[in-house]
DNA sequence: CGGATGTCAGTCTAACTGAGATTT
DNA sequence: CAAATCTCAGTTAGACTGACATCC
């Protein structure tokens, strides 16, 4: 069904297999009130601790600007905070708080079903293999 | 630098190379005038022959009301003809055109120059991998 | 009648661009 | 001065939704 000139495509493999994924996550976050760009930052403060928006950004690979508008939806939802950094005054330092914690755990949570789900036709060897694979291919795109 | 719980987490890995990949294949396509519906749909017409618009939609994965526009832009460039079709006359036979073979020629010698590109670290092996995994959970997500 | 088709008018996310004000 | 940071406004591609008239 499938013209064959797409379907040998890695770039169109990626993109489609990609979409597929965000769907299944994107469906599970928006029911729990959140989207990927929560989920990313949230775990990039978990994972490495308070930090600037310009690292976040860059930790994330969120552009600045966008870093901004989901900063605002996770602060309105006492997720996280900001306050003035005292040895760079152009700086915000963003703390997680509890709440957010809670709301990253559980995310954690359903996204760990979402991957099971993703993935089913796989056997864990195949899927430490692919695993492999891409990231292989994105340590290559990273700047 | 990226934080642990996104650098394992597959639907990331997918997300971030399929975004890398969109990002080289875009710009390549805009080079040409073209974008990523355009070539899908003449890949579709030249693997598949003339169809009507909602047959085209379904080969593609692009939605019918995409497809109206995408075709739009696509006649504008005479690179494919809409008739309408005896048999039922709810439904447009799309053809490509010469130009439009030209075009999906050009456009597919320099995509190839991209998917290497874009698998650089991979040997040949492992791009087959590659393919074969993905494939298999695409598969599994098809209607 | 139900269902398919083509069309139009929208929404939404992710990613990106450009500009401005402030500070280092 | 150049460079970094935060913010706001706007754009784009891709995917999707809902509605409508037409036709099978």
């Amino acid at each position: 069904m499938t013209p064959p000139r797409l379907a040998a495509l890695p770039s169109w493999l990626l993109t489609q297999t990609a979409a597929h994924a965000h769907r299944l996550v994107a469906d599970t976050f928006a029911a729990q009130g959140s989207r990927g760009y929560h989920y990313r930052l949230l775990a990039a403060l978990a994972d490495g601790g308070p930090a600037s928006q310009a690292v976040l950004g860059r930790r994330t690979g969120i552009d600045r600007s966008d870093v901004v508008a989901a900063l605002n939806e996770l602060a309105d939802q006492a997720l996280i905070e900001r306050s003035p950094d005292p040895d760079d005054r152009r700086r915000n330092t963003v703390t997680i708080t509890g709440a957010g914690t809670a709301r990253l755990d559980h995310l954690d949570e359903v996204l760990t079903g979402v991957q099971d789900q993703l993935l089913a036709p796989l056997s864990p060897d195949e899927r430490a293999t692919l695993i492999r694979l891409l990231t292989r291919v994105l340590d290559q795109a990273a700047p």
